[in-house]
DNA sequence: GTGGTCTAGACCACC
DNA sequence: GTGGTCTAGACCACA
């Protein structure tokens, strides 16, 4: 269910912790269930395990995903944490155009515009 | 009027951007006002002149102000381009929370939620 | 009586151990009472034989429990030695935190405050 | 300052975390100042950057210091943080042996016979 | 020059 | 087999 656009620009570890986040919102991936392993997921998506494993350590200081020593990474309950995860960018720059003086209006404006298409 | 923040993470010739489009779109600026040049500005921030010349360049490249040789830069007539720079990086993270499977009306509530504080 | 927490960092065989010694310290288990046997244990526990047998290798090691071939394990005189092997960890930190340049008084509020809640 | 114990089995990005909360406790590190980069704290300690850049990222993370491109990392307004840090792992095993059943008494006779030595 | 990211490949403890 | 840590060396954007 993973995946990653190389010519994306946003970072890989990122982008990986976003396409487990998505999994996770979706219902697609439950509490308890086990991700690939680092190293499998390496191989599956043709990149290093280090790359695999900052995304899933990253995803543990969330508390969105627990490692266990020679098992492999489980998601954690989620109370909306992934969720939460997804918006996150949303957020900050939301917060930083109504902080410029943009108008709420005219944000949520653009968010209409955009998801007509 | 023009102000930065190291700590920051955006880098700082797009703060400087942010900033002068900011006085633009809030009326501080207006057209044919005269920026502080490039050497001004780098001193009072305590910044690299480059930095200040990319922001320069770039702001000139996007059409909002115009640089006359010898005599520095000037606030061109903005016909909304300031403002839309200011909300350029929203509409980035918009598209791509869409994009992620969030729904536009999770969206607005988070400009709601943010607007009102 | 014994318990494991899976996305707890601590090795399973050592959360096995403090398990022990702490139904030992409490009096819930009693000098010559028997110890499930591993494979019992291992099953009830989800666990790899081969863990709890470490477990339980190393506890007979510290002379908390004893082991009679053919019979099972059982636990030993105890002498306060189940109730070091729990503050082994807090020992280590102390220590550590008392060599960074933290006082004696600071840790004490410390224990204070935690045990108040 | 920051010095490392290749002897001591904590992680070396860990020890360098500490060493470096230590000085900020301690009052040789003060809000603004510049840490050292981490190729030269690399190159210094005989590490590989990656190390230092993994322990800097940390220290990051909890709000200790910040790190500016091309400049450099800067020690953030402390507020205690530093200090909590350097007590984070005795907090923890202090709460597992109260957790335990060992007494708040005990645990201040561990710390007063520790730090008489 | 700096930090941020990525790859490659190694060792360890744990299960 | 797993995750956690470390080394070596590369590329990039930024200042």
């Amino acid at each position: 269910m993973i995946s990653i656009d190389p010519s994306d620009k946003a970072p890989i570890f990122e982008q990986i912790c976003k396409s487990v986040c998505r999994d996770i919102a979706a219902g697609v991936l439950c509490e308890g269930d086990r991700l690939p392993s680092a190293r499998e997921l390496a191989k599956l998506l043709q990149l290093n395990p280090n790359t695999v494993a900052k995304a899933y350590g990253m995803l543990e200081r969330d508390g969105i995903i627990y490692s266990v020593q020679g098992k492999g990474c489980f998601v954690a309950k989620h109370e909306g944490k992934a969720n939460e995860k997804l918006t996150e960018n949303f957020r900050a720059a939301a917060r930083e155009a109504l902080g410029a003086g943009v108008t709420p209006g005219e944000l949520t404006d653009i968010i209409n515009e955009l998801s007509r298409k």
